[in-house]
Formats: C-alpha cells, sequence, structure tokens
DNA sequence: GTCTATATGAAGATAGAC
DNA sequence: GTCTATCTTCATATAGAC
C-alpha cells in the first residue's frame, strides 16, 4: 500500500514559526513605528528567539518591508472583494464610501498610515505600495462606479472630470474624519459619527454633480 | 464657556544657545522623526557640547515637546497673520486655499504633520495642539468667510451648515495632494499644480454651493 | 531551523573641571 | 553655563551547540 501522501505544504508554505515572526513584528512596527520598535519586542511577541527572527529576515529593515507590504496586500485585497461583491452592481456611493471609511479609520488603517506616512521618507517604495493599495485602488472603484452614474445620467461630471471627481469624494470622506482621527488618538469614532461624515460627504458630491433637478428641488 | 487658552508660549529663555538647540533640534527632529532622531545630531547641529542640551532641557521628550510646541505656535502665527492681513476682506476662496495649501505642502509642513501623526500615540498633547494650531485655526478663518459670502448671497450652505461646508472645502484642498506628497517624498509639487488643486476645490465648492446661476449657466 | 549566550556598538544621560 | 570624558543601558546582529 503505497503511504497516503502527506498533504504537500502549499507552494510557499510560509514555515509556522515565519509567520509567527511576521505577525508579530506587524503587530510591534504598527504600534511603535520602525525606529521604536525593538527586534527584542517582536522575538518575544512571536514567542520565538531572537536568532530565529534573523533566520527568516536578513535584518530589521527587510522585516520592516514585509510587514508593510504584507499589510498593503491585505488592505487591496480587502478592496477588491469590495469591487467583486455581489451587491458591487448595486452599491451606492454610500455604501462605497462607507466601506472605505471603516477600513481608513479602523485601528490598523490609522496605524498603517501613521508608520508609511512617518517612514516614507526612508522607504520611499512603501510610500508607493501604500498609494497603489490603498488610494489609487478605491479610487478606481470609484472612478469605475461614477463612470456609471454619468453615463446613466444620474450624475454630471463633466466640470471635473471622472477621475477628479472620484479623488473628491474620497477627500472630502477622509478630510476632517482621519485628521481627527490621527491627531486624537484615545477618541474612536462611533459607527454613528462615520456614517454622518459619509453622508456629509455624499450630500455635498451630489450638490455638485447631481442633475440640477436635486438641488432644484431644495 | 473658558476662554481659548492661546498657546502657552514655549519656555524659551533669551539665551544664544539654548536657541541654537531649539533649532537644531526642530531640524533633526523634523527630519528623522523623535525615535530615529539622536541628541548626537542635534548636539552637532547645534554646535553645542551635549552637556549643554541638557542643561536647558531635561531629557529627549521634553525637548521633542519643545520643538513641536515651537512649530505649531509658529504655524497658528502664520494663519493668524492671513486672517489679519490688509487683503483679508476681499480675500477669495482662492487665494485662502492657496495660502493654507502652501502651508501643508512646503517641507516643514509636511515634516510636522509626518511627525504629529506619528507620534500622537505616545504624545497625545502634541496631537491636539497640533490640530488646534492648524486645521482648526484655518478652519474659523474659512468658516467666518464663509459666513460673510453667505450673508451677501453669494453661496448657500444651509444643506450642511457653515462648518461643515468649511471643513468640506478644506478637506478637497488637503485631500490628494497631501496624500500624494507624503507617500510620494521625492517629488516636490509645482506652483502650477498646487493651483490647480485649488481651482479644482473651489470649482467644486461653487458647484455645491453657488447658486444656481453659477451651474446654469453652464 | 532553533535555541542560549554573547560580541559590538551606540544611545541617553551625568560627573566634574573651568 | 559650558565643556570633555565617561557611565550605564540597551539595541542590532552573530556564534556555536543541538
Amino acid at each position: 500500500m503505497p503511504p497516503l501522501p502527506t498533504l504537500p505544504p502549499p507552494s510557499t508554505p510560509p514555515n509556522e514559526k515565519a509567520l509567527a515572526v511576521l505577525r508579530a513584528a506587524a503587530a510591534v512596527f504598527l504600534v511603535h513605528g520602525f525606529s521604536a520598535a525593538t527586534t527584542d519586542m517582536i522575538q518575544r511577541e512571536a514567542r520565538v528567539s531572537k536568532a530565529t527572527v534573523y533566520a527568516h529576515y536578513p535584518n530589521k529593515e527587510a522585516l520592516f518591508i514585509a510587514v508593510i507590504e504584507h499589510e498593503c496586500a491585505r488592505m487591496a485585497a480587502t478592496f477588491r472583494a469590495i469591487a467583486t461583491a455581489p451587491n458591487a452592481i448595486s452599491a451606492s456611493l454610500f455604501e462605497l464610501g462607507r466601506a472605505y471609511l471603516q477600513i481608513v479609520l479602523s485601528p490598523i488603517g490609522l496605524a498603517l498610515f501613521r508608520v508609511v506616512a512617518a517612514e516614507a521618507p526612508r522607504f520611499p517604495d512603501l510610500g508607493r505600495s501604500f498609494f497603489l493599495a490603498g488610494p489609487q485602488n478605491i479610487a478606481a472603484l470609484v472612478t469605475s462606479h461614477i463612470e456609471r452614474a454619468a453615463r446613466a445620467g444620474e450624475i454630471d461630471v463633466q466640470a471635473v472630470g471622472v477621475d477628479a471627481a472620484a479623488a473628491l469624494f474620497l477627500s472630502m470622506l477622509r478630510g476632517d474624519s482621519q485628521l481627527e482621527s490621527l491627531t486624537h488618538p484615545d477618541a474612536s469614532p462611533s459607527a454613528a459619527q462615520v456614517d454622518d461624515w459619509v453622508r456629509l460627504a455624499v450630500t455635498t458630491f451630489l450638490l455638485a454633480f447631481g442633475k440640477r433637478a436635486a438641488k432644484g428641488a431644495r
């Protein structure tokens, strides 16, 4: 009897310990930033010896880069999931906006932004990765949604163009909410507060680009 | 309501060396952030001995706090200068917006934002100081400008309120420009690019809140 | 690959002369 | 107040056994 083939480890089997290191590193780097984080913290958080950390990553910088790239990929996957979700076709600006803001204002979203903004001068590639995985990704989503709405005659964005309209919508969403959350780390915004922000952005967007009926009816 | 205390003047003794230390510390902290900055760098930059640094500031944290408070106070002063400038009464949204964006996107403005965002969890007071000195300050300015325009019948912001309208205008201004500058530290936006961003925000603001003639005339 | 133990350097902060 | 010299601690990274 041939031996039952043990389930072959997937192509790139991240070693169990290697994964523990990466997860621990994420936790530590996202809380303390690059410089204040120490390999000791990571080693302890991963319940692993210091040598094990260096067995999988050549140095602290490489580990940091791996962490941020990993988080960016997760963020990108989240946005792709929104894009391909069954309700995507009927997704309103409001739903899209709320999904975006919930990610941006989540503890991980804020921490990632803090770290990337702070370390972009030192790690320029990470700044670009973050921009592509997050803002760029969601902007493409919103743009296509706006394009559809424009073709359907629901809105008119000729004054600024589709891309700018999408960017402005996202800017209005992020604007104050992200700034307040970044500078007031104690207070986490409530779900109701988030909804208020989204409504405000949607209202203003439609005032600017909605068909005149919406405004004239007032 | 207790009177808003003006930011307490940073305890800067008129001492020549103390000022050199503070200026050097600003240069170092704004470039490297708190943790990566070392007192050696500051000492060297100030052309002063290490003991002199500690003669004026009890430790690295206190020096950092002094630096950030000082920069926030400078920023607040800049905005107050805009407010009281002779041309303030005739200042258009465009001029106000450009002044704001030039400060936000300046090397110091970006560096200050990076550092404050990164260190706000560790130094919550600095987050608050920054918010009051910068966004809050300029928002008050824009709000009063919008209020005047609304009373003059040039715009109608009843749909969202004056405060929200001001916040949205500033959010549209900052939005993409600040995000791109933060994540792409190599490329500094040109003056023309800045003007484009301001025009875009003003255009959209007027589309949303301008009297219908502006929109109907299109 | 994983551990314990350690080398090596640098950081924050101080002592003591002037 | 200011300097030179130094103390102490701790960080990154490695050596060598298993």
